[in-house]
DNA sequence: GCAGCATGGTTACCATGCTAACTAAGCCTG
DNA sequence: CAGGCTTAGTTAGCATGGTAACCATGCTGC
């Protein structure tokens, strides 16, 4: 994350591209700027999940599974790369999310060695109940606060 | 971070748009577009500083160290107030800089509660050799990945 | 068909972030 | 100047991310 309140100004990223003139000024003032929203609007979105015991792993996760369509499901290592997060914090999150009720983890019927994941109707409603805050807090963040984009 | 490698089609937000009609499109894509960019870049950065025994945050504080000039220095709260992140954490990283020789910790002088933090040569040093590769990785980044941004 | 490699998942351990609760120092008010 | 509030920093405990090393199952080629 980054948090830093006070961007270098243009004044300094100017200076700085007397010493390495290959830098463009405009690009990397963007890029500071993207990783700036971009982590306040993350924090707005984890704060936000956390008062529905979810996090940005487990949304994507139910995200994911309903993408599957009722009766469909994943592998875990499915899920570990549509979300490109590594395979023991699939782990982690999936027991969580099944001690919560949100998704069912079964052995896989053709393999041995993999689990098939599906979700719940609860994990429906969930992903249902947070759906709409979730979008009108990027909605109103790319508005308000990140015009200048 | 925000990390789902196929974000939502324009048909999936134009279907959703029908059930919730005050939501933008166009804004939500676009911010969508910019969680994942900044999470891309995010890591791209994390990855370059770990081979400098550095993080995020550590980078960050020497900078705004830096910016406080030969023989300016900051306390911690105001680490923590320019960084936006918790003192706790604040306390932790300096610790660790501390031990890695970038930075000291003394006592202030007219405030028995507070410490005073100042860059050491070496934490100076070490700035000026990961910066042009920082601002690289963001250059090429904005230039190669985020074009449509 | 079995030895050895590949693959899916888990465990153990580490780093980094948070909040809540604590200590110690400064200040302010009766 | 004593009691109580405020402030700077630390400690403790939790959550979430990562990598490395480890099982257990599946596959392949001699």
């Amino acid at each position: 994350m980054f948090f830093l309140k006070d961007l270098p100004s243009r004044q300094m990223l100017e200076n700085y591209k007397k010493r390495f003139p290959e830098m463009s000024v405009d690009h990397v003032g963007a890029g500071l700027k993207l990783l700036r929203h971009a982590s306040i609007l993350l924090r707005r979105i984890e704060t936000y999940f956390a008062g529905h015991k979810l996090s940005q792993t487990r949304f994507l996760i139910l995200v994911v599974l309903d993408r599957e369509g009722k009766g469909g499901g994943l592998l875990a290592k499915e899920i570990a790369g549509k979300l490109d997060i590594s395979r023991p914090i699939v782990t982690n999150t999936l027991k969580s999310m099944k001690e919560m009720g949100l998704l069912t983890i079964c052995p896989h019927a053709d393999d041995g060695r993999a689990k098939w994941i599906t979700l719940t109707e609860a994990g429906r409603e969930k992903l249902g109940t947070v759906l709409p805050d979730y979008y009108s807090i990027i909605h109103n963040f790319m508005i308000h606060e990140a015009e200048e984009l």
